[in-house]
DNA sequence: TTGAAAAACGAACGAACGTTCGGTACGCTT
DNA sequence: AAGCGTACCGAACGTTCGTTCGTTTTTCAA
């Protein structure tokens, strides 16, 4: 009788539980104002396990902030397939960071807000990150091949998603009235004028 | 013989080295790796006297917040001030941002960077203080008497100051080349062109 | 000069935190 | 069945932190 996960999560299922509940309680109080002990009662594990899993506090938000990152890169690489076109790219990219913000607000809560150099001391800021990155990229192609004007390209990637994704925090703060995706295509459209040709 | 603090500031002066050094020591750890024993030190006072002028840690915080607050906010309204078109008042904002961040960047991070919701729970969101309503006010302006494109007041105000913001907090990452004034022109032109009619 | 309020002082405290470690339970190979 | 390594358990520990409070110093009006 090898009865899978009757009552208490084990092995992969208990560290993906722990880092569940650890993205709940960090993005709604966030990472200090979360102990070990809250995470080992919420997630109903025991001390050892999560130590035993990710060695120490530090290390369960990196792990946590690696995965959440990578998902993100994901989703961008995912928007951007099939678009050869910059401005088709950079509206999916906004589409679908926009769809992440209303699906999962914790996961953007946490990548966007957290003030990650507070508790991953030697982590290079967020906007060195690949999806960051890659987003950075799609809009200096656009500049290689005259779809957008000639401009310095941090400045052409800030004017792209710069007001997206305040429009994120906005969301993430509840400031706004209506859901986030009724915003897509005006967002979209004040940053495509922003930098286009 | 009424010498002006000659070693140990006191009263007003006590309270502005406390601020000052609490405002640098925050804006470099952070405020949960920040003790007031550490700010004690720093700034040379005794624990004492910091509870007797801020009462708890949190109440310096939030004077703190209130005051850098209020700085930047009559920073706008001065930028405002005597300039009835809405593209100026934009530039002229966002110049006035781009010459804080550079002269007080520890301000800038604090007020931006920093999640104050984690220690300042039940402050409203940093979208509703007064200097990011000012902005929004402005750009609505703007829409009323037609400079602006007839668009959703909050992705008005995003678009256009959302890529300035960006850039401030990419200075402040240590990610550009060049000073932040230097892209003052290039900013303005790109948050204009998404809003203008 | 005096007296009382305000300001400053800092040793001490208790609570909460991250982490350790000696142990048990389980699954797999021999 | 025996042996072994991995997974899990949780009481206990040492440290750090925010805060308290009895005391001393300074200020200033009477």
């Amino acid at each position: 009788m090898s009865q899978e996960s009757p009552k208490r999560p084990r092995g992969t299922a208990l560290r993906e539980q722990v880092m569940q509940t650890a993205l709940e309680l960090f993005s709604d109080r966030g990472y200090f104002n979360t102990s070990i002990h809250d995470i080992r009662r919420a997630a109903d594990v025991s001390i050892g396990a999560i130590y035993h899993h990710f060695g120490n506090k530090e290390a369960l938000a990196k792990a946590l902030y690696d995965d959440l990152l990578m998902h993100m890169e994901r989703d961008i690489d995912e928007a951007c397939f099939g678009r050869g076109n910059c401005a088709d790219r950079c509206r999916a990219i906004i589409a679908r960071l926009f769809e992440s913000t209303a699906e999962s607000p914790r996961m953007m809560q946490f990548v966007l807000l957290a003030q990650h150099r507070e508790f991953l001391r030697d982590e290079p800021p967020i906007c060195s990150s690949r999806p960051f990155q890659a987003m950075k990229q799609v809009v200096e192609d656009g500049i290689r091949n005259g779809d957008v004007r000639a401009i310095e390209p941090w400045v052409a990637a800030s004017a792209m998603f710069g007001g997206a994704l305040r429009m994120m925090q906005l969301s993430l703060d509840n400031a706004l009235e209506r859901p986030l995706a009724t915003y897509l295509d005006e967002v979209f459209e004040c940053g495509w004028r922003a930098i286009r040709s």
